[in-house]
DNA sequence: GTCTATAAACAGATAGAC
DNA sequence: GTCTATCTGTTTATAGAC
């Protein structure tokens, strides 16, 4: 009868050692689509690439394109909540946000080069599967809500009206900061990192103005 | 000895007939291409939808990768160019330039369904493919220098100074748009028809205050 | 739970008929 | 110049060994 891992608490259960594969080929899966897309990865090279062979990978998932919605559901979006609530609670008060989202925008175009490939074959995945459409959507929204968030903390904190609904304001900061990360991809020299903070201080410099 | 076509001049040429094969052979591409992606459309698939063989489409084309290149090359941005074209000339002096490039880029996000998802397809396939990457980016810098060429016709007819290049601002809307028109093809609701032109009104008020 | 081997379907590309 | 038939390699997915 051998109970729980008293002695050796290193070695993982059955269960934690699935979990771990589980995480490691997701990992691995989104390496591989980030760089040859959902149709041009195959379950072989993303199950190598993990250190695991296709069948540890169809006993995890029950086919390529689950693996990819599962991959999609994990981290459609994380990255940007993920920076919105690091800016949230890190900076209340003390620096420009503005700056410090540009800044860090600027950082995720350059260094996670997997980020930008990667969202745009879960957008094209979205747009080309009705339905799937309204759970990216949701994702979407949920990362629109975080920077949303900021936005009227930020603003609170100015004592400024920005005269909109900050849902609004949202969506175009979204768009505007998504679009300068995928033209950096394409042409540095064109993006430099100072931008996006400059085109959030214009917009935000329009918002109050027409308050 | 066969002459020119005198009297039936309906009749094509072999070179015209050819021409046309590769014509109707682009555009089965391009829609394929923007619903299933580079990796997911066949080749036969792309034949078959314009009314060819396979081996008309390899007798025009060298293989996939070329005839996807020749499309992208075709039309990275041509619509955008276009736009701005139109909007140049059209609107000289009468409308508010700003509310008809809003209006119509609504209209793009609607209306013509795959161009999106191919400026999608087309823009992966440049950041994965380093030796095409030049290429795209050139083709992208002459859709923002016809949006250049737009705002700078606009601002010296409105007597305004934007306080920096054109260039940069020209950057900034472009990121701007193709933004919203993604995330119009994600959530409509999130997007009404009028942001956009209203998002281009902030920047612009924003960048006048700045100068 | 993961691996090796394999089945079955499919893709890109070519050759020869017309 | 285009079509039909086919060759070849690769893909997804499964079955059975360990």
């Amino acid at each position: 009868m051998s109970g729980p891992d008293t002695i050796r608490p290193k070695r993982l259960s059955r269960a934690e050692a699935k979990l771990r594969t589980r995480e490691l080929l997701l990992e691995s899966a989104a390496r591989t689509f980030a760089r040859k897309g959902f149709g041009g990865a195959s379950v072989e090279e993303i199950a190598e690439s993990a250190g695991f062979s296709v069948g540890a990978l169809y006993s995890n998932f029950a086919n390529k394109e689950q693996l990819f919605l599962e991959l999609m559901s994990a981290r459609a979006t994380s990255r940007v909540t993920e920076a919105s609530e690091i800016l949230e609670e890190g900076n209340l008060g003390e620096t420009d946000p503005l700056a410090a989202l540009g800044r860090m925008l600027a950082d995720v175009a350059d260094l996670d080069i997997d980020f930008a490939p990667l969202q745009a074959e879960f957008w094209l995945y979205a747009v080309r599967n009705p339905h799937v459409l309204d759970t990216v959507a949701a994702r979407m929204r949920e990362s629109r809500e975080a920077l949303q968030r900021l936005i009227d903390a930020t603003s609170r904190r100015a004592g400024t009206d920005l005269g909109v609904p900050s849902e609004t304001v949202a969506t175009v900061v979204f768009a505007l900061l998504q679009g300068l990360v995928r033209q950096r991809r394409l042409d540095p020299g064109s993006v430099p990192p100072e931008l996006f903070s400059q085109a959030l201080r214009w917009l935000f410099t329009g918002l109050e103005e027409s308050a």
